[in-house]
DNA sequence: CGATTAATTGATACTTCTCAAATCCTGTGG
DNA sequence: CCACAGGATTTGAGAAGTATCAATTAATCG
């Protein structure tokens, strides 16, 4: 099923310049000099599904940049429950809130797929973000907007119903991952993962994806979703913007 | 009962120099050229109870740093019932994640109690962001802690009871606002208000304060709270750290 | 192909919300 | 300073939403 022997990105490392995968990234500030640099500095790995490139509590030395790939941002609940607080996928930087606050990571980071990811020391990061006055400007802005990410997550969760969550949720999925060529969601959760970024349990998710279906907004196929209505779902879900 | 026509602080402008309030500012990086030049461009003004210092989806042309008061950041959900992300006081600067992220507000910012605020402009902030870089990645470092914190409240708004959370708050608002002379929480939120902190309706909020009091975790005197039990209100909130 | 994990379904209990009515408090104006 | 109006708080009852537990079926991975 895989021959990721014979997979020439196993261990190859990407070069920087030609690995911008995000409009909105702060990699996007650094010229090609200073992207050299960073490419010279980092180092690349590949992590199979399930696998933990940065865990919870621990001091990261350096931030991942994910090259290609699907992962999701965790965080360990008082009851041993985890709460999916994002997902992330190409171009985006991880673990940089933690580096630059200071703290241990808030949150775990785990591959939902195949993914190559490149390790960027804190020595480059902090040396890009001295020298490159932009850069910094445009790591702090990703800090703020995904601050602002936040308080409509809690808005959310502290005021929308379980099925007004798992209608913005699947959308949000959407957005993060696309389709596939079958057109249906490009990411496989589990009914448990869906749980866990909605903030409800497992059953709960389970009865209203098949209610969702009934209703002709969705199509499942085991853990495939199709979604088929997405206006239906961003009214069902009270979804602005 | 009031007495604001001879009060000193009124309309004199403060001095920036003479009032970093909070270690964890990102004023305390300003070495104190910087802060006459922040002083010499801020205004200050006074704002009652009640009264709007920013609105929720407008652009805002500065920051807000609290000199002597207390506010509510709040957001707008779908039903037009307010969520209030957090609290602040003496020394937060405020509406500096819009600012630097460049959009709109996400919260509106209220005062709880009269409050004496400086308006600092944007270009000012600009100005010291780009000639210190030490201001600047405190101001970094800010934002990346508050979305630490963010993260800790989502999960316990997915996973926690509506009681665990209420307890929780409590305390949130003892560590922010500390005691009166009379050893009660030194801020009157109304019941409502403590909901729309709590997520949850006024009515649960009154009926578990109740069993609180009945557990002899609080006291209460109308609007007037006096924590007895901070350490059982840990218990039962499941709080950490 | 078999073992294990995940998904589904049903029944039930519990938490939380909503609505309504009564009482209390607070801020305001006289 | 007091009385009053209007808002806030309290209480109860009932409904709705959601979680939990258990048992069965289906899917997935080696």
């Amino acid at each position: 099923m895989q021959k990721s022997r014979l997979d020439p990105s196993e261990s190859i490392p990407f070069s920087c310049e030609n690995c911008i995968k995000k409009d909105f990234s702060a990699l996007s500030a650094l010229g090609s000099e200073d992207l050299g640099k960073i490419s010279h500095a980092k180092s690349c790995s590949h992590f199979k599904k399930g696998e933990v490139l940065m865990q919870e509590g621990s001091r990261p030395t350096g931030v991942y940049c994910i090259h290609n790939g699907k992962v999701k941002l965790s965080k360990m609940g008082t009851e041993g429950k985890d709460q999916i607080l994002r997902f992330a996928n190409d171009g985006d930087i991880l673990g940089y809130r933690s580096l630059l606050s200071g703290e241990t990571l808030s949150a775990t980071i785990q591959a939902l797929d195949d993914t190559h990811a490149c390790f960027i020391p804190k020595a480059a990061l902090f040396d890009m973000i001295e020298t490159n006055p932009k850069f910094s400007l445009d790591l702090m802005k990703m800090a703020c907007h995904e601050l602002g990410e936040a308080g409509k997550i809690i808005t959310n969760l502290a005021q929308k119903t379980v099925k007004e969550r798992l209608a913005e949720v699947l959308l949000i999925i959407h957005k993060t991952f696309g389709e596939n060529p079958e057109g249906q969601l490009d990411i496989a959760l589990t009914r448990e993962e869906i749980a866990n970024m909605v903030g409800t349990a497992t059953e709960s998710v389970i009865r209203l994806l098949s209610e969702f279906k009934d209703q002709g907004y969705i199509e499942l196929k085991g853990r495939r979703i199709k979604i088929l209505d997405a206006q239906e779902l961003a009214i069902v879900g009270n979804v602005e913007d």
